[in-house]
DNA sequence: TTGAAAGCGCTAACAG
DNA sequence: CTGTTAGCGCTTTCAA
């Protein structure tokens, strides 16, 4: 592969020239020249060596992403939204799945730093006490951190507390009043917070709590069946379900057809997320909706802006909104 | 951030020393003095600069993958294998959405030669004549391909043909005789195989083929959705459709419901790859398998292999199989 | 077993 | 406007 040195010789200018007109320095140079080298460069099809770049520039234009699973739609789609915006943005976006083991998260953590990663984003908040994150707290790479975490870094959020109300809201003001819910992982903020949610409507409407209400899946729509089937197997079978994730609920509707149980018949479904499909799900999933897309687009954006502006937000909340769809058609009549 | 030089002052050895440490170089180095450089190496939280390692070593432990679109699960699939096995082999994997456009494709072609990956993998078969990816081969890094290319690279294939074939075959063994076919986007090179089939298959059974019972879809549930309406709503509606990938599967069976139609019912449904949500769609979808994660594995254990050995098997083929579940359940008997 | 020195490909003063 | 020079942080001969 041919170097700047190639170059140089080729249109017979310095190297320095060569490195000014690829980097549009400030730096005036002539415009013949600067053709010339142009041509040059393109003849040859010469493409700067960006670790030599990096390695003085201390730039890297790369930013390193930390998420528990990219089969998981939701994140997915978080991703998505980074990479739009790392694209327009001129950065590349390293990819690395934990499924959540702590492990691995120090793992990578380690490799953004051997790669000299512009930016961590950090998605899928975890409880894991300080540690992982707060080393990170020295380094001179950016943090940004999507949803709730132990050690205070830059971040952007949605209300999983409310959003859960929300939901909650909806079921009881339809008549129900034996709710259940799937929570997420242990590890995982989001499930704490959901399942706070969970609490606090059931209590601003009177309805005692129980344990056995509560379920934990893995966020996948195997454990949601699972769960479901628990939970719908109790002997004062509850007629509304709330999920954590659309995933789980979808499991759920499906062990409740499994139980010939109908949805929204004689279940009501909610989900959390409003991935793409729970508009096509039959039935269609009311949900909490998150932006997911947009969580991804502003979290890659503060990144950005905290290599330029020192006064950028450090906070970015995000509304989840509640999206009524037929899983939660009927009224409850009886009880 | 501390060096080398920083650890070698320190721990009062040449930087050679350290280096050799660090790289477990076959070098001898002392017992006491690599302890002694590994405990400041440890105090001081040192990490290589893997900028100035690649520089030197011409080797930057990355790979580059260029895909469609992250938020299609097909893909967050593959991705994920290619990641699982890049970690066992410490790789670490830059991700990079074309959207199929052209241009996208060529710019994240330009980013992982500046990059200086060391392989790229190249997923969502495209047709667009010889040139981008033939501009690869010119290049140092090793190129594996996903699927079928106008260009001739290392390759981990799948029987598109044959998996379309398969599905057909089974719904003309259920009776049915008015099959449609919603196709992938043009540039698609599975697109192209699965029409073809999808005719072979009609031919095999004497069933004359007819444009009209072909729709294109971009591979969304929106566009299954408008696909299977159209479909639909003509004068002698189809009893059989067969979509390019499950999520357009989805949206052709919300079509149908949304005609009142019921699938199995009124109308067999057969998609293509098997995502997840296949097997807890409401009906369960009969589709034709794709080793998604497979396909990502194998793909990067061949980069890995093209390193050492040279005798590395230049192409992989994968079968698909057909799953039979709900949505084709009922014969036909009418007709 | 250890270290000195050269240099990977590039940018950034500093001169001219 | 152009070029010379000194590194960025590391690996790799080559000596000792």
């Amino acid at each position: 592969m041919s170097t700047m040195q190639d170059v140089a010789l080729r249109a017979k200018v310095s190297i320095t020239t060569v490195s000014r007109v690829i980097n549009n320095s400030p730096h005036r140079v002539n415009r013949v020249t600067r053709e010339r080298v142009l041509k040059t460069i393109k003849e040859m099809d010469f493409r700067p060596n960006a670790l030599a770049q990096g390695l003085i520039t201390k730039r890297t234009m790369t930013v390193g992403v930390i998420i528990p699973d990219i089969s998981n739609p939701y994140y997915a789609e978080i991703v998505r939204g980074i990479q739009d915006r790392a694209d327009d943005e001129g950065y590349a976006v390293i990819l690395q799945n934990t499924d959540r083991k702590l492990e691995r998260i120090i793992q990578h953590i380690h490799l953004f730093r051997e790669k000299r990663a512009d930016g961590i984003i950090f998605s899928g908040g975890i409880i894991h006490g300080y540690e992982p994150l707060s080393a990170l707290r020295e380094l001179s790479q950016r943090i940004v951190v999507i949803g709730r975490h132990e050690v205070d870094f830059p971040a952007v959020r949605v209300d999983n507390i409310g959003g859960a109300t929300l939901a909650i809201q909806h079921l009881v003001d339809l008549g129900h009043q034996r709710i259940c819910f799937i929570n997420g992982p242990e590890m995982s903020t989001s499930s704490i917070d959901r399942l706070q949610g969970f609490k606090n409507a059931l209590a601003q409407n009177g309805i005692p709590f129980e344990d056995r209400m509560v379920k934990r899946g893995n966020l996948t729509p195997e454990s949601g069946y699972q769960a479901g089937r628990e939970l719908l197997e109790m002997p004062d079978r509850p007629t509304a379900v709330f999920a954590s994730n659309d995933l789980m609920a979808f499991g759920a509707i499906h062990a409740a057809g499994d139980l010939g149980l109908s949805v929204p018949g004689d279940l009501a479904m909610v989900g959390f997320d409003n991935i793409q499909l729970s508009s096509y799900f039959n039935p269609t999933l009311t949900t909490v909706e998150i932006p997911m897309y947009n969580l991804g687009t502003a979290a890659m954006k503060m990144i950005v802006n905290m290599a330029s502006d020192n006064s950028f937000d450090r906070y970015q909340w995000f509304k989840p909104r509640l999206l009524i769809r037929h899983s939660t058609q009927n009224k409850v009549s009886r009880e």
